[in-house]
DNA sequence: CAAGATAGTAACTGATTACTATCTTAGTAT
DNA sequence: ATACTAAGATAGTAATCAGTTACTATCTTG
């Protein structure tokens, strides 16, 4: 399953081309480990030579930031949208967790990302973003219980913050299992079939 | 925090060695990302030459097995330890969460090692050995939770593979997002309040 | 106590990494 | 047309990786 362009040959602005290194980035990481992903795969993959990268990016890292950089702006406006066609809270928590698992599906590549950089020791910049971009998301699911909780929708003694852990573990654990069996297709109905018994965890009414 | 042996300056056998080997590759996982662990890390870490390290073992796959080995039966003989002592499965669930919670504890490096192996896309041996150790571990969960609805302690229409999913996706998740705080002190108290979410979750009747 | 077996050392190999200096060429404004 | 600018090519660099080789030191055993 090769996604290479089909290399127009031509110059291409220094704007463009860091699009396309990003890019490049996640098609690679859909296939291969972020270890794998070098400098050299990266020329290769939209058909460059390997010093040619760091005409539009200074170093590697500045490479993951940018990837960090459209992650962010994706998931974020994807969510939002997915958020604001809904009523009220809880269907608001159902919205966020199809969107989120409708994201991941669409872009595989991220969960890898995410994963590699979480595993890291060390609070590097990009592990600080990729911090950053999961406490805001985090914080959204925690709004959402609580509105939940004040119109009466959920247990009235709920903790939320648990409640908030329990639905990014319950999402996150979900694809890591998906991962391993390496099958993606499995991800979208075993979601379906993961969801109520959340909801039944947190006291929503009916299944 | 320095992990050094008082290292005896003798010669060891090949076994005690290979024991020493994969000791070391624990340590420096809980303060190095696993790309890091090179064999002139490890050898470092018990007072040896590079070269040395393959003495004991003939590539460096097979000292990642011999983690992997250490693993399974470490884990096994906690989880297996924990379940014994109680009478009801429910009783064993809650038993074996906290028995998982507390392994991470204790070995904080052994979710590093996991979530770096799953993240891979090739099909290693590594990989299949961690997959395999995964599976064991959900039938086992899947195993209480049939016990659990015959005894009519859950919901009697529980969906139990997508609760033993679940469960998994709990601990893994919770885990990782601790890993992503790096502070693994917070680990128990907050795997406490979750684990109340998750039993009403499948239908448990208490709180 | 001699002799074989084996743990360990020192120095290396070739491959690969991120990154860089120098040169070339394409696109564009004058 | 000519000159300037920026994208890309070519060909490097030093560092680091897993694994190997030739040799030495130590332990065990007949």
């Amino acid at each position: 399953m090769k996604t290479t362009m089909p290399l127009p040959k031509t110059r291409l602005s220094a704007e463009a081309r860091q699009i396309e290194i990003v890019a490049a980035v996640l098609a690679l990481a859909t296939e291969h480990s972020p270890d794998a992903i070098t400098t050299q795969a990266i020329a290769q993959q939209i058909g460059l030579t390997q010093g040619a990268v760091f005409r539009h990016f200074p170093t590697k890292e500045a490479i993951w930031l940018a990837v960090m950089d459209w992650l962010e702006n994706s998931l974020q406006s994807a969510i939002a949208a997915a958020i604001a066609e809904v009523g009220d809270p809880v269907a608001g928590l159902q919205a966020l967790f199809n969107a989120h698992i409708a994201f991941i599906v669409t872009h595989p590549a991220v969960p890898r990302l995410i994963f590699h950089e979480l595993q890291k020791p060390a609070a590097s910049a990009v592990k600080q973003r990729v911090r950053g971009l999961l406490e805001r998301y985090r914080q959204r699911v925690t709004t959402l219980l609580v509105q939940a909780k004040a119109q009466g929708l959920v247990d009235p003694a709920l903790d939320e913050p648990a409640a908030a852990t329990l639905f990014l573990g319950t999402v996150q654990g979900l694809v890591m299992q998906t991962l391993l069996a390496g099958d993606l297709r499995t991800l979208h109905p075993t979601a379906s079939r993961l969801l109520p018994l959340y909801l039944r965890g947190i006291g929503v009414r009916q299944p």
